[in-house]
DNA sequence: ATCGCAAATGCAAATCAATCGCATTTGCGA
DNA sequence: TCGCAAATGCGATTGATTTGCATTTGCGAT
């Protein structure tokens, strides 16, 4: 029982449940965005514990956490599944190898000043936004195509 | 029959079917990107013609001419379903009102350099990139809320 | 520590976008 | 005009996500 886990759901107002544990433990673990099925394979496989987690229970759990901030939800390029990560509360953007699918997260954002001109010209009120970075990765680039 | 897409498809050696020139006929009307379901039922409405085009038919052109590189393909936010819209061959952006999802499109690119430095630093050939930037549009704001 | 009960979970069925198999139709080169 | 590969219609299917409902569980109040 993780007690920095407690912690954070009793700051976020949200039962400590054994599901709700496992899944943000496993999540803070995770260095990239997983699918909610990723996140039942995973918990499911867990020798720590003998029952497994529903996969409607990950959705509605996530669904949860997405709404508090505690997890932020994304979907790459055109895939039409949603993948979850831990939220870090840094500012940062994907690099996307298009070969062999691998996400990275890049710290650092160029778009300071430029979302500051963009909201003077086009009167809308700016509040965040999201860049993906599409490429070849080095590893893909080796092996060639 | 319109024979600027006669000419297109030619170009893209696409065969010229009713259904397929219906569909980029209404494509290039659209300012902003579209729903498959949107389309189907905006050439069902259409009263220039009796007959409607399946909507399989409709995702089956659509996966063509994104292939073809005549259709642009995305999904906004978090969204699970493609939008598709006519490629103008120009790159750009899209501003997303998070009050009434309205998407606007703005030209012009602040990454060039950015993009540069980026591919130095983690040795990925970059090929491209996805920004969007989500606000409150003039209208919803004076609506307030 | 026990109780009560609203909230959370498990399970199965439903939904929604997108895809597929197959019989029928159609565009287009010969 | 003909022939036929390619395209379409239609119904069934898939894959991700959501929902309804009966059962279980966490936790504040006793
Ligand atoms: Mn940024
Ligand atoms: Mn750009
Ligand atoms: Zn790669
Ligand atoms: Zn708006």
């Amino acid at each position: 029982m993780n007690q920095n886990i407690v912690e954070l759901f009793k700051a976020n107002q949200i039962k400590n449940t054994t599901q709700r544990h496992r899944v943000i433990e496993y999540l803070i673990k995770c260095k990239e965005p997983v699918t909610a099925e990723s996140i039942y394979i995973a918990l499911f496989e867990d020798d720590a514990y003998e029952d497994k987690v529903n996969l409607s229970t990950v959705y509605r759990i996530l669904d949860l956490f997405v709404k508090q901030s505690i997890v932020l939800r994304n979907s790459f390029g055109n895939e039409h599944k949603s993948t979850y990560e831990f939220n870090r509360r840094e500012h940062k953007h994907h690099l996307i190898c298009v070969k062999c699918n691998k996400v990275t997260s890049i710290k650092g954002c160029p778009l300071k000043a430029y979302e500051q001109d963009l909201g003077n010209q086009t009167h809308f009120k700016i509040l965040e936004h999201r860049l993906e970075i599409f490429g070849v990765c080095p590893s893909c680039q080796e092996r060639g195509n």
